[in-house]
DNA sequence: CTGTTAGCGCTTTCAT
DNA sequence: ATGAAAGCGCTAACAG
């Protein structure tokens, strides 16, 4: 590898002069700079960003901690964490927690050994607050992304699951349901509390009963909904229309209601938090409560680099990004069941 | 920051003590190594992987470069790939070329200022020979996925383009189709060319014509399909199958004939190349030649590691991985039209 | 406008 | 089993 020294003598000038000429910073003659130019290119030189973050102490290096890429609402914002982490000149590295608080945690000792500038990060639940408190400690800035964390204060970019949850039930009781099911995440995470908020708002605003049997927490990566719509559906009264919690949640719904014959809506009407991506392009489908999930990726960027130039102030900033109801075709009014 | 040195006094012991340590290289004793990893502990210690880098000259950071985390098989492949890190102990920087040379160039010199161990690459295209150069003239190994480049040898991971766009439009020749398109993405990448190939042998094996009007070449990231397929349903002698190059192009598409009026497949039969993720999870829709993504990912970074490692022997590898034809409901006899 | 010195945090090499 | 010295490639601080 050349490094500045092979440069700067075979420009005859110090490597300081090299230097300068890299970045552009103090006085240089039009000469010594386009002699220097000229060599490095016949060099083929590459300055060594390692060599550079060790004496500025800045990486140039953010993450993205979140805890499933294959998520179409992560997926969005990664895509919105990326063009903003480029066009501010960061790169950004990948991490999967999987909604697993050990994985998060080897990732947050990893992006500490590797001096990240900064996170951006999706916490798996409230226990993560452990992960971000050892941030803190070691000085890495972050930024919380989609969810909460009691006890934890930092800047926030949040989607607004209470209301999002309420406007979706709310839209299931206009259509004529009176008994509507909630199929949540975990109560560890902040929006699964917020939806079950939002929920149990929204029937009460309407006069209906909350009927603790049609309220069941899972992962939010949990696929498998067999069991439970299984006991919904052997109910004397059984619901006629199902909240998902997330878009997940909702497709292993779809799934488990199809291969038992049933048919949405018709049969049952689902609804969730989140859109599907290029799902819903293709076969705009699901009714839900999409998120801009681009603006989470690139505003949460954006706070976590202000954040780190210090151009934030001294108070926490909190962005709650509303959500926008999508009626679709998969919720209608109950059937003759 | 806590140093090795600070640890190193606390314990009153060397830093090169405390650095073998922390590596477990070298001989220690039980009872200084107990003493250390004490001290290590009380203050926060984290080792400086910046520091260690430089010297080490090696970073452990791969990059995936892939043209839009967008794209739901992009996005399996992100997966597989950081699961693969991951395990390996290696952490990996997200670039997106979207499909764009001059932003792969851009990352391909921030790569090579990274010191990136390695790249697992989707060239935006032909035209990328000059970028793989580049890293070739740098010593940073590379893995080449799901496109080949005229030129440029290396170890390579690659699906079947032409034997998967040959079981479609076989499949949908048996259908009856007999006018069958192709919206193909651009020429100068050569999946777009292997499932040209594909197609045109298909038709030719079952001595139907190859009418080059059928044939129309696109961004594979470009959605706006309306133009081409306006065109088509002009013709006298219309199609009665479309088959699109990627998943991108095959939802636009659809979303194209809808806007028209025209249902799939009653109209007009639908196939393309790459499944959908999660969308045909909820709504088992389109009939596609499916990739195994993951494993393109995941198969990649350990190509790479190999190569890093030295492991990999002298010659290149290239594996191709065969797609899945998945019969769906968007393919279907040509109906009266 | 340019150069010298020192040091970022670590590990290799060579001593002891 | 442990330590001292040197250096990875770069830049801040100061000098001239």
């Amino acid at each position: 590898m050349t490094t500045i020294y092979d440069v700067a003598k075979k420009a005859n000038v110090s490597a300081m002069t090299v230097s300068r000429v890299i970045n552009n910073t103090g006085r240089i003659s039009e000469k010594t700079r386009q002699r220097v130019r000229k060599v490095m290119e016949e060099l083929h030189y590459v300055p060594n960003s390692m060599a550079r973050s060790l004496v500025l102490q800045e990486t140039k290096l953010l993450s993205l901690l979140i805890t499933d890429i294959t998520n179409p609402f992560y997926t969005t914002v990664a895509r919105g964490a990326e063009d903003a982490a480029k066009q501010y000149g960061y790169r950004l590295l990948l991490c999967n927690s999987d909604e697993d608080l050990a994985k998060e945690k080897d990732y947050v000792e990893m992006l500490l050994s590797t001096r990240a500038d900064g996170v951006l990060i999706a916490p798996a639940g409230d226990m993560s607050a452990e992960h971000l408190r050892r941030l803190e400690k070691h000085g890495v800035p972050y930024v919380m992304l989609d969810r909460e964390v009691p006890g934890i204060q930092s800047d926030t970019i949040l989607g607004n699951s209470r209301d999002g949850a309420r406007q979706l039930v709310e839209h299931l009781i206009g259509l004529g349901h009176r008994r509507i099911a909630l199929i949540n995440g975990p109560r560890q995470v902040s929006t699964a509390r917020g939806r079950q908020m939002g929920y149990v708002e929204a029937l009460k605003l309407n006069g209906l009963d909350i009927d603790s049997g049609l309220i069941v927490e899972m992962g939010y990566k949990q696929f498998d909904a067999t069991g439970t719509v299984n006991k919904w559906l052997e109910l004397p009264d059984r619901p006629t229309a199902i909240f998902a919690a997330n878009n997940f949640l909702a497709v292993g719904v779809i799934q488990t209601l199809r291969r038992m014959g049933l048919r949405v809506p018709r049969d049952m009407s689902v609804v969730c938090f989140d859109d599907l991506g290029i799902a819903s392009e293709l076969n705009p489908f699901l009714t839900v409560a999409a998120q801009p999930a681009y603006q989470f990726g690139s505003m949460g960027i954006q706070f976590l680099i202000e954040r780190i130039r210090g151009e934030a102030g001294p108070e926490w900033r909190k962005i709650i990004l509303p959500p926008e109801l999508i009626v679709r075709s998969s919720s209608a009014p109950p059937g003759q069941g």
